[in-house]
DNA sequence: ATTATTTTGCAACAAAGTTGCATCTGTTTA
DNA sequence: TAAACAGATGCAACTTTGTTGCAAAATAAT
């Protein structure tokens, strides 16, 4: 773990410091996504608001994590499975947010299905959300 | 148009009022989708902007308006075209977001796809949202 | 026209996100 | 290994976005 942590970001030329080890075990530990909040909260408000919202913005440039739009418009964050790299990502894998225990997660089994869009529009990305009750709420 | 604006909102038991009516108007006369911000600077700052967030929940639980999760994360309001009700919306169609000219639009001829989840999740919605160059902005 | 019901604007507040700058930490080089 | 450098952090101050309570105003009902 503390290793994958270290690849990452040796992988992406990022300097090593307290918060992005931080920040990124929370993610490789976790199968959901997670806000901005999530963070500042379980790193036991160790480090500033600001470096936060810098780190993740680093590690969005970056292609390690991606951000998942929600029909609430918060701004949740997940790690990037695939070959994402600087400016260029592509997870194009379905989002699941479970409307009972909150959690949202990248389905990386189900990709996104082809779109036939009217004449004239090209598509460059195409983004899917499902709500609905997740595996483990539904084991009841 | 006015006929229309009044027609809406009588539909819907909701009296009659400056803002309404401008906020209505707003989003008729527009093929896209608006934010909050969109709709102040365009009634010219002569709503409060506290009028504006409340007519705007007003409308969505009506359902006469709807609202669309983008990757920016920002809230995007567009018109209900079918038979949405109170608490019952039932737009399910996929959206477009123009990365050109930044217009946000409902592709109402476009209906959402099946998606096929793991075992064990159970789906209540699906959103998608497509991005890309719209038809104005092809037409080059 | 009078009354009852909603809606509005204001003020005050809370939450979320941004920016500049001095200080500190991690990395490189000699 | 120590000094020098580049980059990351924390703080303060600020902006933007959204919420709440309440009195005044507008709308609807009688
Ligand atoms: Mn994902
Ligand atoms: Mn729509
Ligand atoms: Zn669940
Ligand atoms: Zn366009």
């Amino acid at each position: 773990m503390q290793e994958a942590v270290q690849d990452i970001l040796k992988k992406n030329q990022l300097s090593i410091t307290g918060s992005r080890v931080k920040i990124l075990e929370l993610f490789l530990e976790q199968q959901g996504a997670l806000a901005h909040g999530d963070i500042e909260r379980r790193t036991g408000e160790k480090f500033d608001r600001v470096t936060v919202y810098r780190t993740l913005q680093v590690f969005l440039n970056k292609g390690i994590i991606h951000t998942i739009p929600t029909s609430d418009n918060s701004v949740l964050y997940a790690l990037c499975k695939d070959d994402c790299g600087e400016g260029h990502h592509h997870d194009n894998h379905v989002h699941f947010v479970c409307d009972d225990c909150g959690t949202t997660m990248c389905l990386d089994d189900v990709t996104v299905p082809v779109i036939r869009l009217p004449k004239g529009f090209k598509f460059t990305q195409i983004q899917v959300v499902v709500n609905g009750r997740c595996k483990d709420c539904n084991r009841d």
